[in-house]
RNA sequence: GCCGGGGUGGCGAAAUUGGUAUACGCACUAGACUCAAAAUCUAGCGGGAGCAAUCCCAUGUCGGUUCGAUUCCGACCUCCGGCACCA
């Protein structure tokens, strides 16, 4: 054993071990307990971030803890190597995607490797690989057979001068990210996935995770599905030329929540591109045919986060009848009515809604209240008009309202439903704001769908066995026009499968990435798999996942659609179940401290500033070196423009691979913000130092050990055993609860505990050598999961064998109550709810023992002398407090 | 605006879910070793009073429940995250 530390040598080392040995690798055991432990796979951008550390070390170390249990581990991992920052690399640089993407691949293993993470690296799978793409093909065939998949025709960002379709990041503004062109919106037939199908049960589906997932996804994943129950309420039209798919009734629809203020309603208000407006347009009046244009020029540009629009709007001249009370309304036309949602037309209620009150407001339209507070319903009864402030949104009670006058807005709202069902105007409904997922991508760089269009045919599926539909080799990359795809003849020109007809051509655009990532880990559990996506048996073994672990910013989109696409093929029958994942784990950020001027809001790298701390950290006065210029210091997520960031392989080869990983799981919570202190790391070199040390203080000595327990112990030796179950319990019991720092507090603590343990080494009896030996293995079996390197090494130097921890059927220690119980317990003493004195008492001692053990304490009785004692509270074990007048 | 989650030393954070508040670590201070430094070890480290034993105050603020509240209840202040004309 050296007598010095050196995390290189020994990381490499047992990197290299475990490789040969294929220590991770893992089969399907039906004799074991199985547990699947999944990180969210990376991106391969070239570099691995802390983000990505924090992550997997979060995910190796539950590995471990598994693993050290006896449960059968899958844990995979993979590249998420489809998607814009390869095209765009292409498009820049000129590089080949599919060589870009390798090269960093390769770069990002070994980073990956570097580290020492437990991965089962025959299962790794690449997203962009015809052997795994193949399968997002036959899964797209497989949802089109369903009905699942279709094709429409939807308004995409449209750069016309690119002549290329934009994400709503890169139209931001209003102009095209690349040529600052005004962006506009253009139609264009894509594909969708029938999410919405599953709308109701996605959001049931979300009682069976309310346990393993963080409450905050939920909500995320709630609010974005939108559901909400109402009504659609059909309003005759006049004289309009508009006809809906009943062609005997000229009504506009719309959708409700609040049927119970019907008698509110002032007006008619349809979105801009309601079918109304198309089917009329010819007939309105100048200055509604302008009005209508500007407004849909307004909605064409993309918004701003954030943005709020004033509201517009104009009465286009027809009238709808209110069909509870036959009064004729105004048909408006609102820029604050969206065609997508509901059925793009909305029955204005000023005095109970805030948009339409502002609305109203606005255009000087009446306002009717017809709900009432409970207690003022007689008031209101009287009263005609009543000028609101503000919109009573609130239920409440019906006034003004012929017949449902008096009646609650609950029960209103059902019999109102049932009413209008019943005169054939309407209808229960409730609405999603969930849209259909769109997977078309006008992109070189993702799976081909597997389409073909025929002159003669149509729209027909490539057939299973000619899959995939492979990428070229490259394709033109210029970033703008269409799909690059659509410039490769040999790609786009082909046979029809059915006519056979020779001047077919293929479909060019390519599959939104979260395509691959909705199924990948199902593949992980049968990677290799020529003919079906994965073996069922396989499938059934390793999943569910038992344990999820990524960012909170996939909470709603992947989150959503791998649910989505488990449910999806519970109905194909390749699963049984339907939620894909049991545990969720949404880590925090890593931040760190970046320095910035306010005014050019540039960032500066931290060797071009002076930051001047007092004593305790407090940063004084911060400036650029240069010209001595005050500058702005703050916390940021990490990120190279910020020059914040820190490479994991400068911190791994500093530091070593085991430091970096038990400070990341150290110095926060996982859920938490983790600020990035490289005196931090510090702290976790040093304990892994005295850890060291303290092995090879003793492993010589340690060879005498006895076999079997002894008899006797020192009360000192007691003491370290006591310890040593104490620990083995808390840590065992904060990796239940998924508690990754504490445990590390606990393991400092026993350490601390070994070295307060004052023996000679050479006047050890065979209690001390006993208890010693106990608490070093078991601290070294709860390090692993944190440190894997070093407690291999260690644990190969106390065992003098070399088959390495797993291999030796080690398990993780388990808590002996009988010792880890104290001999003697320090009980506070209060009076009145105050700690005023300890007192030494047995953990068998009665409640009445501790009562007399207080009273007689010297302390307690200067606080008690001359007063009256009311009452007495014991808590066993825990605490005494007398109550004294 | 709506929804969700937080506020504990100089800092990251603990606290058996109502029972010794500040474990563990970082930073800092002093001492030992050293020619010196680093490393290591030892001690101290919420605020205030006191030579001291000890006492008072302190978990965002103010109230409440309780023998006892960081924990439960009410109001407020504040920070962070998500959504945003969804009818």
């Amino acid at each position: 054993m050296d007598e010095k530390y050196y995390a290189q040598k020994i990381e490499q080392k047992w990197q290299k071990r475990w490789a040969k040995n294929g220590t991770f690798e893992t089969n399907v055991d039906e004799t074991k307990e199985k547990f699947y432990c999944l990180e969210m796979l990376p991106y391969p951008s070239g570099r691995l971030h802390m983000g990505h550390v924090r992550n997997y070390s979060i995910g190796d170390a539950l590995s471990w803890y598994k693993r050290l249990q006896g449960f059968n581990v899958l844990h995979p991992i993979g590249w998420d190597s489809f998607g814009q920052p390869a095209e765009q690399a292409a498009i820049k640089k000129g590089v080949n995607p599919r060589e870009w993407t390798e090269d960093n691949i390769v770069q990002m293993r070994e980073q990956l490797q570097r580290l020492g993470l437990s991965y089962d690296w025959s299962r790794e799978i690449a997203a962009h690989r015809p052997e795994y793409y193949k399968f997002d093909q036959w899964f797209f065939l497989k949802m089109r057979e369903m009905g699942l998949a279709y094709k429409k025709m939807t308004k995409v960002n449209w750069c016309p001068k690119d002549q290329t379709t934009l994400s709503n990041e890169q139209a931001s503004g209003g102009v095209c990210w690349r040529c600052g062109h005004a962006v506009e919106k253009k139609d264009l037939a894509q594909w969708f996935f029938r999410i919405t199908d599953y709308a109701e049960e996605l959001l049931e589906g979300m009682e069976q995770l309310e346990d393993g997932w963080a409450e905050r996804v939920l909500t995320m994943q709630k609010h974005w599905i939108g559901r909400s129950e109402g009504a659609f309420v059909e309003f005759k039209v006049q004289s309009s030329k508009f006809k809906v798919e009943d062609e005997n009734s000229e009504s506009i629809k719309v959708f409700t929540t609040r049927i119970d203020t019907i008698y509110g309603a002032n007006s008619i208000v349809v979105a801009a591109e309601h079918p109304i407006i198309k089917a009329n347009f010819d007939d309105f009046s100048d200055e509604v045919k302008t009005k209508i244009e500007e407004i849909r020029a307004e909605l064409q540009k993309p918004k701003d986060y954030g943005e709020e629009i004033e509201k517009d709007g104009i009465d286009i001249g027809l009238k709808a009848i209110n069909p509870f009370n036959n009064e004729e309304l105004p048909v408006w036309i609102g820029n604050y009515v969206m065609m997508e949602y509901g059925s793009g037309a909305v029955m204005s209620v000023p005095a109970h809604d805030e948009r339409d009150f502002e609305f109203a407001k606005k255009f000087d339209l009446p306002i009717r209240q017809v709900i009432s507070e409970p207690h003022l319903v007689h008031e209101h009864q009287q009263m005609q008009a009543l000028a609101l402030e503000q919109a009573f949104t609130e239920k409440g009670v019906l006034v003004h309202s012929d017949f449902w006058n008096g009646k609650t807005s609950e029960d209103a709202k059902k019999e109102m439903t049932e009413f209008a069902e019943k005169q054939g105007f309407g209808e229960g409904a409730i609405t999603y704001r969930l849209r259909d997922w769109g997977i078309s991508r006008q992109r070189f760089w993702g799976a081909p769908i597997p389409i073909i269009y025929c002159d003669s045919c149509g729209e027909v599926p490539v057939p299973y066995d000619q899959l995939p539909v492979e990428l070229p080799e490259s394709a033109p990359f210029t970033g703008v026009g269409e799909s690059p795809l659509a410039r490769v003849p040999e790609f786009v020109n082909t046979v029809c499968p059915k006519c056979e007809k020779e001047d077919a051509r293929r479909e060019t655009d390519t599959m939104d990435t979260f395509v691959d990532s909705s199924w990948y880990y199902f593949r992980y559990t049968d990677p290799h798999n020529e003919i079906l996506p994965f073996d069922p048996n396989a499938v059934n073994y390793w999943t569910p996942v038992d344990q999820y672990i990524g960012g909170v910013d996939h909470a709603v989109m992947h989150l959503l659609y791998t649910r989505f696409w488990t449910k999806a093929m519970r109905d194909m029958e390749l699963v049984k179940f339907d939620e894909p994942v049991k545990k969720l784990l949404t880590q925090g950020m890593v931040v760190g401290e970046s320095y910035y001027s306010d005014e050019h809001s540039t960032y500066f790298p931290e060797d071009s500033v002076n930051i001047k701390r007092d004593d305790r950290g407090k940063i004084l006065s911060a400036t650029l070196k240069e010209d001595d210029s005050p500058i702005k210091v703050a916390v940021e997520k990490m990120s190279k423009s910020k020059y914040n960031g820190v490479d994991p392989d400068d911190m791994v080869l500093i530091y070593g691979a085991d430091a970096v990983r038990i400070f990341t799981l150290f110095a926060a919570p996982v859920e938490n913000e983790l600020v990035w202190q490289e005196t931090g790391i510090d702290g976790a070199v040093r304990f892994l130092q005295r850890v060291y040390r303290y092995v090879n203080n003793w492993y010589s000595a340690l060879k005498n050990t006895p076999k079997v327990e002894p008899d006797e112990f020192s009360p000192d030796a007691r003491k370290l055993r006591q310890k040593t179950h104490q620990t083995i319990k808390r840590i065992n019991e904060n990796f239940e609860t998924g508690q990754f720092n504490t445990p590390v507090a606990a393991l400092m603590e026993l350490l601390n505990s070994m070295n307060d343990f004052k023996v000679e080494l050479n006047a050890a009896n065979e209690g001390d050598l006993f208890a010693v030996n106990e608490a070093i293995k078991s601290l070294i079996l709860m390090l692993t999961p944190y440190a894997p390197h070093i407690c291999e090494e260690l644990w190969e130097i106390l065992t003098t064998s070399e088959e390495g921890i797993l291999a030796s059927n080690a398990r993780l220690p388990i808590a002996d109550e009988h010792w880890a119980k104290a001999d003697e317990l320090e009980i506070p003493v209060q009076v009145n709810g105050k700690l005023r004195s300890r007192v030494l008492a047995s953990p068998e001692a009665t409640n009445s023992e501790l009562e007399n053990l207080a009273l007689a304490d010297d302390k307690i009785k200067e606080h008690t002398n001359g007063k009256q004692i009311v009452k007495i509270i014991v808590v066993p074990s825990r605490l005494v407090n007398i109550v004294v007048k």
